[in-house]
DNA sequence: GCCCCCCGTCACGAGCCCGTCACAAAACCA
DNA sequence: TGGTTTTGTGACGGGCTCGTGACGGGGGGC
């Protein structure tokens, strides 16, 4: 029933820290501290889900999201990476790794859980449909980090994803900054509540017609049309 | 409304720092100098939320942490740590601990009130269920944020949603003017009470034959029609 | 080292929401 | 019926909110 997480981390007490909170979140979890000793037991017995910390002494988490990838009887396995820094993760989360979601450290327990759950959630799924989420003329998919308008692929930095997606999630119903700033920004809340703005002006523009579908709800927040 | 924050700290210079900022935010602001005074007041009064320094010079913030945990009726309590070093050491220890997150010194006010109010959100968990709320021939959907009058939608400014949404929520009973003024404006009430018939004949304005639904209570105030 | 991209901030401007005022109307009281 | 109090209503100015363009910093790729 409680879904098998491995986790990949060389330092200790990180390790055990997650541990520790996936653990108390009622996941049955299994530790690796080297990159090698994750592909292995990898190989041995498929978890449902992999925590992946970017930067391993021997193996980095690159290497072994492009190994997972590339392995037919992995590739669909759900991978969430530690960041140090959170300019990393448009490579993490976009097509050059393939990592289905990302936090930065440092994170709180419970945003790495909520995480985790939103992921395996989002994989479980429908297998045929995937987690795809389209309205109108936009196809999201959270799984490729992948964009489309009327069939045409748009390129969106990860926090436009997160944010988009983060929309879309709940057509039609308003989420004002601060919930957005809690969904899309995590722990690392250091921002102001119009950098909201800014970003969504950019979505709205890299989405043509399309971003008109973002509503403005003058005083409370934003929308996506329903 | 506004929340109670029990701040603990040895340093007199910092803590009344951290006090002035969240009073300022608009908390209500408690202090202690120690861990021994700070677990006296939790038993009197458990505030809504504990600012805590790690390093304190009798108990430490590790044993507060797992004696606000172990308590029972304080095991929900949400705990913001103050650390002194940013290593990866106190921040785990602080995390296993039970914190809802961490701040590492030196901080900026800004920071840190903007984690209070996020950690403060999240164990708000959402905001009440928006269930939709329906008298007659109106409907309105706080989640959606939007008011139809016999199915046509009606476009509310963000003052006219609340303040229709508030008389809505108890139908038949009088609202007085200052009830309103809590409820609609919260804490800003600098207002005139006669703002309110002002909102009040545009909401009737907007709502069409629908507006006589909200019912003028000569020297008392209004009331939503059963 | 250089350039590019992403991100966060700021300043400016437009639009409109909001609050107030003054006056009209209505209700209450004698 | 007249005076008083309370509420409805129209108009107006200020200020808030949001959109938008520009800028700088920081990191990675080349």
């Amino acid at each position: 029933m409680s879904a098998r997480i491995l986790v990949v981390d060389d330092e200790p007490d990180l390790l055990e820290l997650v541990r520790f909170n996936l653990t108390q979140a009622g996941f049955q979890v299994t530790t690796a501290t080297s990159g090698r000793e994750g592909l292995e037991q990898l190989k041995n017995a498929a978890p449902d889900l992999v925590v992946l910390d970017l930067m391993l002494p021997d193996v980095s988490g690159n290497d072994i999201c492009r190994q997972i990838r590339s392995d037919p009887s992995l590739a669909e396995l759900p991978i969430l990476m530690l960041t140090a820094k959170s300019e990393e993760v448009d490579r993490v989360v976009g097509f050059e790794l393939g990592a289905d979601d990302y936090v930065a450290k440092p994170f709180s327990p419970r945003e790495l859980t909520l995480r985790v759950r939103a992921v395996l959630r989002r994989r479980a799924g429908p297998p045929a449909a995937g987690s795809i989420i389209e309205h109108g003329a936009l196809r999201v998919d959270p799984d490729r980090h992948r964009c489309f308008v009327e069939g045409e692929e748009i390129e969106l930095t990860a926090k436009e994803f997160r944010l988009l997606s983060t929309l879309m999630a709940k057509p039609g119903r308003v989420m004002t900054r601060e919930r957005l700033l809690d969904e899309v920004w995590g722990s690392e809340i250091t921002v102001t509540s119009r950098t909201i703005d800014t970003h969504l002006k950019r979505l709205r523009e890299k989405l043509g017609p399309a971003g008109d579908l973002i509503e403005t709800v003058r005083g409370v927040g934003y929308r996506f049309a329903e």
